[in-house]
DNA sequence: ATGAAAGCGCTAACAA
DNA sequence: TTGTTAGCGCTTTCAT
């Protein structure tokens, strides 16, 4: 209304505008101070930045991001539940060798999984978007293809143009399972399974089922849990009772076969290893616990995220290079509970 | 060179400008299809927005974000250290409820905390950065002032302008632990630490003194460990060795209360709770295990991210409110080790 | 070596 | 109700 009356604005964040007029030079000075191996007098940027430090400006990522086509450094991560601590884990590499490349990680799911946030982050520019274990609904897959965003997928194996997977040898792992219970002596040997609707279930599953009949075996049961401590519990209660006579068990992941053990010495009377041997699969921190000690498959989640690194590198060098399958291969690791 | 020469450009991603030309009208028209409670033709709309899903357009959240000055819907979460249980199952809820109040959450931290990550995330103009356990530089804490970013600390109390903290009350926590030793009839209590430079560790330990003398016990020690199950295993295995009379264990945290109690069942000989009673901090999801059922003071994560979304809310509706520390009341929780 | 100017894709104030 | 216009803050030719 009247000019005496000073807007009380907010103090914006500091641009290059700001910096260029105190430092008196050009915006674009600026953005070359800020930017190595651009021509700009030596003497000039130092004070430049100079400045720019006084000011605390610091280069709107935003707006650089836009300005950039194909680089903003954003990567989506869709990761898996954190309950099971396998996703927690290897989120926290995930994370830090991501910045190892620069990039940024929008992470989403960690629960339960909201189909329409991870819709919805494609509303960013993303570099990539990696999907990390769990069931990936393919409404995403074919949006991510539409709008060329590279997908790096672990946990699953996902053949696909422009999709590249790195995934555990999952068959591997469970004939590795079952040739260390049958060296241990066991015969009446159970499957304690997760997530029927994984591939990483439905793989260790075959996989046990193909070496036990190498074996001369015949499984005693197959059940499904899902890939809980609660769950592997709740059904390794169940398979102990009906049939009571198994001598060795082979679980889908670490957190079943601790919930199986629980269950086995607490309700069963059944000691591990003495007169029940247990094999989880993924090594999970706990599962080198000496109070735990519990055998298993390593799915080894250095190996996977270094593999995830390379596969994004490569994809964003070349768009257009034909999509990959890397399988990681497991080993057993021999503890206390077989 | 020549014309005769197609340039190989790679499809770029659908803009408005797209949506619009096919569509037939102005690239605002397009920007109001997809925005609530603008004026627009109900049936152009509706052929703008069938336009657009034809050819997989969608708004470009970066370009808005820049625009809409304050607005970027991006929020920092700098997370603790995944591997303790806590932090992963505490990040879960965060990231589902920022997705609640649309906000993306870009995630840093997780293991290593690389300062310049948390810097480098300041790039973006970002509505708010979530600072959770762990030792946050005072370097952060400045810069994020002098950018006017509304910072929520969680797990600390961080007492300044500008700055909201939500966090369990420790002293209470401890004061409760104490309570239910002496109850259950411990007198030769000892405290198992964690992190001295962290003040929740400090809180916990202080309560801890002051609740023991209250009544009138002289604690038999005070270690100090790092809140991981091995650092609580090494430091229990020393604590019953040069203090074999103890009776009672009070550690900082869930994970090192486990180890303590693996130590003290193998090494030690004292079985848990007949002769070592033994209570941790958190209550992470493990301690719910039946197998494991370790009493323990609730550090009660539902309602310390709702009380830090509501914290969020508010300084965002009004950025110069005073700021708010929030203290969440714990609870014991009797379980089996005490 | 450096400034001017164009544009990245979007939203919002202003006209019509 | 709709189109035109002006930025948001930055990077990058293009001149100079």
């Amino acid at each position: 209304m009247s000019p005496s009356q000073p807007p009380p604005t907010r103090p914006h964040r500091v641009t290059a505008a700001d910096v260029a007029k105190k430092a008196g030079v050009s915006r674009s000075a600026v953005s070359r101070a800020f930017t190595e191996g651009t021509y700009l007098d030596k003497e000039k940027r130092v004070s430049i930045l100079q400045v720019a430090a006084d000011l605390g400006y610091r280069p709107n990522a935003l707006a650089a991001g836009l300005q950039a086509q194909g680089r903003s450094n954003l990567v989506a991560v869709v990761t898996g539940d954190l309950a099971n601590h396998y996703d927690g884990e290897i989120l926290a590499k995930l994370i830090h060798r991501l910045r190892d490349l620069g990039k940024w990680p929008m992470v989403i799911g960690g629960g339960e999984m909201t189909e329409s946030d991870v819709l919805g982050v494609l509303g960013f520019p993303l570099d990539a978007m990696i999907l990390r274990g769990g069931s990936v609904p393919d409404q995403v897959v074919e949006e991510c293809l539409k709008l060329q965003i590279p997908l790096i997928v672990s946990g699953r194996v996902l053949d696909r143009p422009g999709v590249d997977s790195v995934c555990c040898d999952n068959e591997t792992g469970a004939e590795l399972a079952v040739g260390a219970l049958v060296a241990a002596g066991r015969r009446r040997i159970a499957y304690l399974g997760g997530r029927q609707d994984l591939t990483s279930d439905r793989e260790r599953r075959a996989g046990f089922v193909a070496a036990m009949a190498a074996a001369g075996l015949t499984p005693v049961a197959l059940f499904s849990g899902d890939y809980s401590f609660d769950g592997g519990a709740s059904q390794a209660r169940q398979l102990l009772t009906q049939h009571p006579q198994i001598d060795g068990l082979f679980c889908a992941n670490d957190a079943m076969a601790l919930g199986a053990i629980a269950i086995a010495g607490q309700e069963c009377d059944r000691k591990v290893p003495e007169s029940l041997s247990v094999i989880g699969f993924d090594d999970i921190a706990m599962a080198r616990w000496p109070a735990i000690a519990l055998s298993t498959i390593r799915n080894d989640m250095d190996e996977t995220v270094s593999q995830m690194m390379r596969l994004l590198s490569a994809r964003l060098a070349d768009p257009d290079s034909p999509s990959r399958v890397i399988r990681i291969p497991p080993e057993f690791i021999a503890r206390n509970t077989h």
